[in-house]
DNA sequence: GAGGCTCAGTGATAAAGTCACATTGGTTAT
DNA sequence: ATAACCAATGTGACTTTATCACTGAGCCTC
């Protein structure tokens, strides 16, 4: 049982005891919110368990899944809304029972200034993050639906059913959930896969 | 004639001393390339002045781009790369001349290292791109096509013709030639635009 | 066992993407 | 100047996605 993230572990013991002092500890819920769009940032949060799904929402209503943040991740999203001192543009659903620290920004810039190896994990983190963005850009410009959501489920419901709605992976992939349901009922039709409500399984060949 | 970027500009004079001592000084003209897809970074690229273009190649052969550097701006993705020591996932187009530096790994850790000032502009920087690249997977997944292209018309064509090609927008909006073929001709029925062989302007109302 | 949920299915139509060519405007070589 | 060439643009036919407006199905509660 981890108690500390692997971004404070990797601290000199002085700093790492100042961090963990002023760092306030947070446990959350699947179904709470970390954030909304619009909020303001009050600190830097770094989960130490769990998983956070952050997503934006369209004109339309319409969602999609940016990416998610699990242990030993930082969200990179508040260190900007930190700087430029505006409020959050995506909103940050909690997925699985978490913990995380919320780092003041004093503090934050403080480790920055003074951890080589503090800063080196923060900016590699930053550049995944960016990453993941452009592949996601990519994917939604030029992938075919029925591709991705082949991808998804090659991940997530191998074997056992996957608890998943038609509307919550039309969120992940963000389109339609007429969309999805179609395209599950034909591969369901083509034995590729086994629905139920509120569940899919892929069935591997 | 800014000689120094506003990133440099910021620091005590014996940290710029040392800076522009070790950057390396960089001219480029418009069609060169700074980095392809799969290249190694060798030293993070500030821009002083002009203009490049970030895009990526879907499968497809086509492409979509990302962002634009322009002066002040520093390249985000090179921190990335040189953090995870892998190649680039995009590639870098010059648009217009453009002067920039080349600034070693081992100066910018030492520059975040001893100033705040720099540290605060280059996370700003990136919270920014992250912001950039939100916003555009936001517009890809649901903004509808003429809406997109109208906006870029709006931004780029007013008063004078732009010039550019129906390929070099398909590019700029991710998608086919012939979407943003059709959609202009419609348009141009309409009375909303006067296009010309590698030329397209925007009438406004 | 009757409502009242959320979840899933579907037809009709519009928007966007793909493929395969036809045309056109401008440049270059003879 | 004329032919030849090439990049840029136009278009038809068809597929895939998105949108709208419903209908039907499963499950829970009273």
């Amino acid at each position: 049982m981890a108690d500390e993230h692997a971004l404070i572990q990797c601290l000199p013991a002085h700093l790492r005891e100042e961090a963990m002092a002023s760092a306030q500890r947070v446990r959350l819920n699947p179904g709470d919110m970390v954030f909304r769009a619009g909020d303001g940032c009050r600190g830097l949060p770094m989960v130490l368990s769990g998983s956070v799904r952050v997503q934006m929402l369209g004109a339309s209503g319409h969602g999609i899944v940016l990416y998610r943040m699990g242990a030993d991740d930082l969200c990179t999203l508040s260190i900007g809304c930190l700087m430029a001192g505006r409020g959050y543009r995506a909103e940050a659903h909690v997925e699985e029972p978490t913990e995380a620290l919320l780092l003041p920004s004093v503090v934050f810039d403080q480790l920055m200034a003074q951890s080589g190896e503090f800063r080196q994990r923060v900016m590699a983190s930053y550049g995944r993050r960016l990453d993941d963005l452009m592949l996601l850009v990519e994917e939604v410009a030029f992938g075919r639906m029925d591709q991705r959501l082949t991808g998804w489920l090659r991940a997530h419901a191998v074997g056992r059913p996957a608890a998943v709605t038609h509307q919550a992976l039309a969120v992940e992939l963000g389109t339609a959930r007429e969309v999805i349901s179609r395209l599950l009922k034909e591969m369901e039709r083509q034995g590729q896969v086994r629905l139920a409500r509120g569940k899919v399984e892929y069935l591997e060949r």
